[in-house]
DNA sequence: CGGTTACCCTGGATGC
DNA sequence: TGCATCCAGGGTAACC
């Protein structure tokens, strides 16, 4: 689930809570989430020091300790944090227990995809993520995405989701990007013209702005806020989710498709505001036998 | 090497 | 009701 408007918007949930406070313990309830590290190395990297920090980057999420440890949490699906008196009765994967109300919070994760690491410093953890990360999409500019994207034959849609990239556009954000831009989600990324990467640049900015504001998300029972609360992004948007309904700008019903390079997951367009590669009006126009 | 698929997991929805 | 199948916001190893 989480992309970058709703890892922002655990970040900003976890900041007040967290941030200055100091760490009475760590909790490892499901190990099976650890990768290169173990239970007792965060305990004894966290307990007993405060918490300087709370950081995003792409979609993962990094805790500081001001010892100078960094836990670098990765949500994937179906993680996503909850102050100890509202978490979840079940999938309770990990917790920080502070020393100040409300005690502390839990990372919950139904599917066990999420990953969490320890490192030993902000340097060594800042030098392994850019391994996985480019810029991230409220960051990078247009100058870099454009280069970045024109460099690859793939379609845009998969190309704007590839963390390398550009790091915290995921499946839902994608399409309103694209939507947004007018884009349509197969074109290849290499044959874009320069007004589509700007196009594409500025939407993402809008895009993921108002999402955040919105504060996210939310279907089924996996995405939820700190306190629990739901994200209102999927009653304003204009594709994810909304097919068959009007274009919100043209009326033509939003067509839902699978496309190459994303595995099964499915992407939603306007066909006539998002014009297909070599489609040069909004109507398809056949070719003579 | 670049692009694509398979797989890692769980549980809710849907279909027979 | 019970059981099988499909589906899902991500990331990456393995494959062609």
């Amino acid at each position: 689930m989480p992309e970058l408007p709703e890892v922002e918007t655990m970040v900003r949930g976890l900041r007040p809570v967290l941030e200055g406070a100091t760490v009475r313990g760590t909790e490892v309830i499901d190990p099976f989430l650890l990768r290169d590290t173990t239970a007792e190395a965060i305990d004894l990297a966290f307990a007993g020091a405060p918490i300087s920090e709370v950081r995003r980057r792409g979609k993962w999420v990094l805790v500081l300790s001001k010892r100078g440890p960094v836990l670098v949490i990765e949500p994937r699906m179906t993680g996503g944090f909850r102050i100890v008196e509202h978490d979840r009765p079940d999938h309770i994967r990990f917790r920080f227990l502070i020393d100040r109300p409300p005690g502390g919070v839990s990372f919950c994760d139904t599917r066990r995809l999420g990953r969490i690491r320890l490192f030993p410093d902000f340097g060594t953890a800042s030098a392994k993520i850019a391994e996985s990360l480019a810029e991230d999409a409220l960051e990078i500019d247009c100058g870099l995405l454009s280069s970045r994207l024109s460099r690859t034959g793939r379609p845009i849609k998969p190309a704007l989701m590839d963390q390398k990239i550009v790091a915290g556009i995921g499946n839902i954000y994608a399409d309103e990007i694209l939507y947004e831009a007018r884009v349509h989600p197969e074109r290849p990324a290499s044959k874009l013209k320069k007004k589509d990467f700007e196009a594409i640049h500025a939407a993402i900015g809008r895009v993921l702005k108002v999402a955040i504001e919105a504060e996210g998300s939310s279907f089924d029972v996996d995405y939820r806020t700190v306190m629990g609360g739901e994200g209102g992004f999927l009653a304003i948007n204009a594709m994810y989710g909304h097919e068959g309904e009007p274009c919100p700008a043209c009326g033509t019903p939003v067509k839902k498709v699978r496309i190459a390079g994303l595995a099964n997951r499915p992407t939603h367009y306007c066909p006539v505001c998002q014009k297909a590669p070599g489609q040069k009006s909004g109507r398809v126009i056949p070719k003579p036998k």
